[in-house]
RNA sequence: GGGCGAUUAGCUCAGUUGGUUAGAGCACCUGCCUUACAAGCAGGGGGUCACAGGUUCGAGUCCUGUAUCGCCCACCA
């Protein structure tokens, strides 16, 4: 028997070792249709956060349902080595110990790197129980894996002999922390507070001056040039002209070119081509020198004189200390900038000229946005507004930059001997070839993870079968780094995509709408929130309580109200089992009224959750079974069969229904679901998560009789008003109108003593639903206020009637509303007109 | 600068293709320990759906504009 309160402590444990153990993850099952979701792989950089927890629920909540409804589910997990955070992560820990990432040398720091991973993925793995998630761990897979290496590097060499992926020196984003290359999208902008310093540039042979605004000072020693536009008539005659580079007193000319803006600032731009991309490219259209300033860890170089050595903070500082000194300075204007900063490192990024690796952008954009055309080749979105996220990155088409100088991950498979240059799957034959020494960029082995976790490049049984994926889950946020690119590789690689849907998901915040972090402290940690209310309780929370796509602030009070909900499942079910004695197969012709509208509004809510569930809008599968459960179920159906309790009729009819909204509340709430189903006398499996998922069943719908019990219920409810609102007391006595059979509703609001046949000379009061009418008789006198009351009701009435006939007389609402609408309107307005009849009495 | 989203009850949010008198949870008020549940039950109060126009028989929902807030992208010498 169930305790008298729901714990969910006692119900959530070992059951996921147990379902784990009989297979139940698994997939395979070839007799049926095949439905799989690859796990977007969380970092092994650490331990999961509230935002996996919203994720992989969502994920699990699907895959068990598909599962139920009979699809071969797989839901392959795995996780991803995050090269740049992981090793900042080791790189950081290490030096904890005392020791140099350098010193150490590549292969023991790689060792460290997996002894991290091989602890980090054992807490991920058990934190993936804690949520009851549904992975098929028999496939679990690593974006470092000896698989994946394959299938990285077949990649590249396919993509560099196609012309896709080629080695270039560009302007890239530079982390002088890490000191590696990053894409753009791992740099991330902010305001920050800096300053517009204006230079002195004397004009070489003239004591007259340019004054060049800059907001890096220290960038000057690689100054080749000033630029001023050739329309700016203020300075279009000096163009061609020098002017003295301050501190460094060296010539450099005054060219024209429309990257400098009249409008913006003094109108003069120093042009450094080595440390700005927009420099670069005039440099690269002037043909200037590119001269670097800077040390890979940001410190000054030779190029610097004096400030060699120095940090570009301190550079700065100096440099403006000593253009001061020489009168070189103008002025210094406070401004706020955004300013570049590494996603993982936090360091300013630096833009820097570098030989890097990089995927050329076009052809693969294009072809996304011609699929994305074609609504058999195209990824679905949930809700379709992400797709236009898709299409303006696709748009933009930056080309990627893939090389990291770092150690953790898919060394590139490229080998130089002087100028010669080999890529290939295996080294070069050959003496003195030597292997880049750079990793690939950790989004290049997670955009191919939707078919290289199932064997690709292999023809495995699995890559035939689950690829391509039916959906995808992930944050709003990721869309750029990962799914834009899934779905260009998946469409090139393999001429198809990735997924057919893919349903994104908004960020975590807390309850104020701030983002969550660790300097402002609200972070939620998932396991802490499992164990005050129970993973089902998250689970079911994060599942429902959002719309699609939109972020969600986290509140906890919420998750407590979806204890009490479960509680209130909890005690419904206690309740059936405490009664089902007898049950039987449920035959038509032993069906009560309420029993024939209980079964209809459970069919009916069967129909809508499934098709909701079909479209993931869990938002309205959530309400959908709350006011089923709440509502339906446990306020009225239960009531009315306490009264019956003793039928076979009644305790299988119970028992039926409370089976069916197990099974629908199970991918939403996977324990307690089980552990009732568990409890149940007849079970159709061995556990709810393979049992099947209630289907619609026309037979069981029987509108005339929920037409009927529905009224009854309305009756009741507007007695229960009526006399609480008139305070009338338990001792009135109550004659019904109708000559109907009232037991049940004598029942329900326990009037067994009060019926009587004859009115009463005592005050009265009508209730009165569509079929029920009765009058209740009363001692006490009306008060002052209750005779107000009755007032206002009569008014309102009035209200609503003359509301009601004025549309109604209205010809063009008649004519061109629906017939049912209608009908409804006319139906209603007789109902009113009689109830103010019997009011005024 | 370009784009996207939001604005509905005291708070947090739902509201499907326009269609009865706009819903839920929490909070609040009244009455109840009714043997599944007091972490509960019954009943109740509370909303000019941001603002201004428009389309329509009918607008929270569609269109135009305004305001405020949030996010993304680009630029920022």
């Amino acid at each position: 028997m169930l305790d008298t309160k729901y714990d969910h402590l006692k119900v959530e444990e070992n059951k996921y070792d147990n379902w784990k153990e009989k297979g139940y993850f698994n997939a395979g099952d070839k007799s049926k249709d095949p439905f799989c979701i690859v796990i977007p792989p969380p970092n092994v950089t650490g331990i999961l956060h509230i935002g996996h927890a919203f994720d992989t629920s969502l994920q699990d909540t699907i895959i068990r349902f598909k599962r139920m409804q009979g699809f071969d589910t797989l839901w392959l997990p795995g996780m991803d080595h995050a090269a740049i955070a992981t090793e900042a992560k080791v790189v950081q820990k290490l030096k904890g110990e005392g020791i140099d990432k350098y010193e150490y040398g590549r292969d023991k720091f790689l060792e460290a790197c997996w002894d991290w991973t091989h602890e980090h993925g054992d807490t991920i793995r058990k934190q993936w129980g804690k949520l009851g998630l549904s992975v098929d761990y028999t496939r679990e897979r690593f974006t470092l894996d000896e698989g994946l290496n394959k299938a990285v590097t077949k990649v590249f060499v396919d993509f560099y002999n196609k012309g896709l992926i080629y080695r270039g020196e560009k302007i890239i984003n530079w982390d002088p922390a890490a000191q590696t290359a990053l894409s753009n999208e791992e740099v991330i902008y902010q305001d920050d507070p800096g300053a517009f310093y204006h230079l002195k540039y004397v004009i070489a042979g003239t004591d007259d001056y340019l004054d060049v605004a800059t907001t890096r000072p220290e960038t000057l020693f690689g100054d080749t040039a000033v630029a001023v536009n050739p329309k700016d008539k203020r300075y279009k005659d000096l163009i061609g002209k020098n002017v003295i580079l301050p501190i460094v007193n060296k010539e450099i000319p005054i060219i024209g070119d429309e990257h400098a803006d009249p409008e913006f600032g003094t109108g003069c731009v120093k042009i450094t081509p080595a440390h700005d991309p927009n420099d670069f490219e005039v440099g690269e259209r002037h043909n200037l020198e590119r001269i670097k300033v800077m040390n890979p860890d940001a410190t000054m170089n030779e190029n610097a004189g004096k400030y060699e050595g120095q940090t570009r903070e301190e550079c700065r500082e100096n440099l403006i200390k000593d253009l001061k000194e020489q009168g070189l300075l103008l002025d210094i204007e406070p401004m706020v900038h955004s300013v570049g900063h590494s996603e993982r490192t936090g360091v300013m990024v630096e833009p820097y000229l570098s030989k890097q690796w990089f995927v050329k952008m076009e052809t693969l954009a294009n072809r996304v946005l011609e699929f994305q055309k074609d609504k058999d080749k195209k990824v679905n979105f949930y809700p379709s507004r992400c797709e236009k996220i898709l299409n303006h990155w696709m748009e933009i088409q930056h080309d990627w930059c893939i090389s990291r100088q770092l150690w953790w991950g898919h060394r590139i498979p490229a080998w130089y001997k002087g100028e010669e240059v080999y890529v290939g799957m295996e080294a070069p034959e050959g003496e003195g070839w030597v292997q880049d020494n750079d990793v690939l960029d950790t989004w290049f082995s997670s955009a191919l993870w939707p078919f290289s976790t199932l064997g690709w490049p292999e023809k495995t049984e699995d890559l035939e079968r689950y690829y391509p994926n039916d959906c995808l889950v992930t944050g709003i946020d990721i869309i750029f780094f990962w799914v834009a690119r899934m779905v260009y590789q998946s469409e090139e690689i393999n001429g198809v995509r990735p997924f057919k849907d893919c349903i994104i998901h908004g960020l975590i915040r807390d309850k104020q709408g701030r983002k969550m972090s660790k300097s402002l402290g609200n972070g939620v940690d998932p396991m802490d929130m499992i164990e005050k209310y129970g993973a089902d309780a998250l689970r079911h929370y994060l599942c429902t309580d959002v719309t699609a796509g939109s972020d969600l602030n986290f509140d906890e009070e919420k998750i407590k109200s979806t204890w009490n909900y479960i509680n209130k499942i909890w005690n419904a079910s206690r309740f059936v089992l405490m009664n089902i004695e007898n049950l039987k197969e449920i035959k038509l012709d032993d069906l009560k009224p309420e029993d024939k509208w209980i079964l209809s509004k459970y069919n009916k809510v069967i129909k809508n959750v499934t098709k909701h569930m079909e479209k993931y809008d869990f938002n309205i599968v959530g309400s959908e079974l709350y006011s089923f459960i709440y509502d339906d179920f446990c306020s009225n159906y239960i009531e009315m069969a306490k009264y019956s309790i003793e039928s076979d009729t009644t305790q299988s009819v119970l028992c039926y229904v409370l089976t069916g909204i197990l099974k629908m509340l199970h991918p939403l709430m996977p324990f307690v679901t089980e552990e009732i189903y568990q409890m149940l006398p007849i079970k159709d499996a061995e556990s709810i998560m393979i049992s099947e998922y209630p289907k619609y069943d026309k037979k069981q719908i029987f509108d005339a009789e929920e037409e009927i019990v529905e009224d009854e219920i309305t009756f009741v409810k507007n007695f229960r008003n009526v006399k609480a609102e008139n305070n009338i007391s338990k001792d009135m006595k109550i004659m019904f109108d109708t000559e109907d059979d009232n037991e049940l509703i004598v029942k329900l609001l326990k009037l067994s003593d009060n019926v009587i046949k004859e009115p009463l000379g005592m005050n009265a009061y009508k209730v009165f639903s569509q079929r029920i009418k009765a009058t209740i008789y009363f001692e006490k006198q009306m008060t002052e206020e209750e005779a107000k009351l009755k007032e206002q009701q009569i008014k309102t009435l009035e209200e609503s009637i003359a509301r009601r006939e004025k549309l109604l007389s209205n010809e063009n609402y008649v004519n061109k509303a629906p017939a049912n609408i209608v009908e409804m309107d006319r139906q209603k307005l007789e109902e009113e007109k009689k109830k103010l009849e019997e009011l005024k009495k």
